[in-house]
DNA sequence: TACAAGTATAGAGTATAGTCTATACTTTAA
DNA sequence: TTAAAGTATAGACTATACTCTATACTTGTA
């Protein structure tokens, strides 16, 4: 598919969507057969990395990093056990993130207790 | 306390105290009976304050929101009302941040089996 | 008392992640 | 066939959140 029925699919401008690209979190092809032009070509596969890059963007995972996960998730030359590492070092992340969320939860409940107590 | 006291005890650099207090995160006073200089002092309670704001930062509120839930937490025109609702607003976004994390943290864990049977 | 270190203010510079504009070429629909 | 819409590339611009520099004044220590 071109780059606007990419962006329709994922919900991603096709600003952005280039932005990434030249960030090097995919790569489109040129279709070689045509000669007229150089319009790249994006693959189904896509659509789920993409939709990975944006959830991992939400929770506070910066461009850099997603790449670096997503080049050790995809890079053949990688073993199965470091990719296997990569993915865990990331979920490790993701349940210290979650207990820091959980501690800011803490502080805005005593927040509450406080305010109803005439605290603050 | 004076403001190098206050960055050392909360480990925040002055000039990032600095740009908070000129953002409206908080205010320190200059004293008024010292007519030689005015140098702010800056209250223990500060303490408590800014280790919320360096949480809710990590956790990626923005300084704008951070700034909108401190308002209204220590805004004495308020009702107690009003405030607890502004702190449960802020706990459901939390909790919604969270289910977020675990949906990435899923699509992580079916990565980890993706590798193993080699799937990519 | 001199001078290093601290304080205040203003403004410039930086990194990240877009977002937009300009230019040139290509495709598609009326 | 021509005008609108899409594609590619390059580069300028923006917002957020710092981070640093310059300047001027004050304080504390040798």
């Amino acid at each position: 598919m071109l780059i606007s029925e990419l962006a329709k699919r994922v919900g991603v401008s096709v600003h952005t969507l280039r932005y990434y690209e030249n960030y090097g979190l995919f790569k489109g092809e040129a279709d070689k057969t045509v000669k007229t032009n150089n319009y790249k070509q994006y693959d189904e596969s896509l659509i789920e990395k993409i939709q990975l890059i944006k959830e991992a963007k939400e929770i506070g995972f910066t461009l850099s990093e997603i790449k670096d996960l997503l080049e050790d998730w995809f890079n053949n030359q990688l073993s199965v056990d470091k990719k296997v590492e990569a993915l865990k070092t990331k979920i490790i992340e993701i349940d210290s993130k979650i207990k820091q969320f959980k501690r800011v939860r803490k502080m805005l409940i005593e927040g509450i207790q406080d305010v109803k107590d005439g605290k603050c």
